[in-house]
DNA sequence: TTAAATAGCTGTAGTCACTACAGATAGATG
DNA sequence: CATCTATCTGTAGTGACTACAGCTATTTAA
């Protein structure tokens, strides 16, 4: 059995993110000791390297969920998993995309600075006109709600 | 004079993300009507224009606050304004970096899947299991903190 | 055996950059 | 004058945690 600190070392998550997935229903609720701490077995850690890998791949939470769900039904067809699989990497591409237009935008910009005083930046001009952009760089694409 | 809902319409600015901005201090309070409105005038216009775009570009709040602070000292060098935004060009860099990385972890996890039952789901394999993964994926580097 | 050090407990509040809502008042139009 | 839209303030919610306060359990060393 383990303490949720040996939990934490063997997964690499942290202790409050820990009990943060059991509040949010994400993790089970562990049995306690004697002194009400939380001791967990193999099956929480393994659901944990699960949600943390999942994580890492940028799936959200909700996301996640869908996915324990599936993976327990094991006799159904995986056609379910895969389709939330390619949504997000498809979310993920068009994330890509997005901030390499801002990258070269954000290039264009540094390179058109010739040096000297502020009143003549040219990063500072570009910032404050639109107008000087080549392209639309609309914030949610940038920001990237998963 | 603008109201706030004529600005909002001016900038593309939500009214709410006006009033955001005056309570954090990042746009100055304007005048007020007789009955307690607010009432802009150009140089708030030209500032919210400025605030959006650099927030479009992915600038965080604070790093505007300061681009804000060097724009008003013309007649100083525009070293610090470069420096600013050459460090946000490599921050989207890295992020971009780390995207195409995990995109390709996502692709290479969905190809292995053959289908079939989610018991043998290749995706579901991966996703508990990250030794079977190539590179690591620090989550750090996929949300992208700015 | 006991003291100290470490680990864990609950619950609340903070992060970022907004967004949404409730219940009130102001201003514009018929 | 009535009605409609716009605006006002203040608070709470978003996602995915993180940090802290004030307490209790467990482990280790003397």
């Amino acid at each position: 059995m383990l303490s949720i600190g040996e939990l934490s070392r063997a997964t690499d998550c942290k202790v409050e993110t820990i009990r943060y997935y059991e509040k949010i229903g994400l993790m089970p609720e562990p049995a306690r000791s004697a002194g009400n701490q939380r001791r967990y077995g193999e099956r929480h850690r393994d659901r944990l390297h699960f949600i943390r890998h999942s994580r890492q791949l940028g799936f959200s939470i909700e996301a996640i969920r869908e996915l324990l769900a599936l993976s327990d039904q094991e006799h159904r067809d995986c056609a379910a998993v895969d389709a939330l699989a390619r949504r997000h990497r498809d979310a993920v591409d068009d994330r890509i995309g997005a901030l390499c237009a801002l990258r070269d935008e954000l290039d264009r910009m540094i390179k058109g600075c010739a040096g000297g005083d502020v009143a003549h930046c040219g990063v500072i001009e570009v910032l404050g006109d639109h107008r000087l952009c080549r392209n639309d760089h609309p914030l949610e694409a940038v920001a990237g709600k998963q």
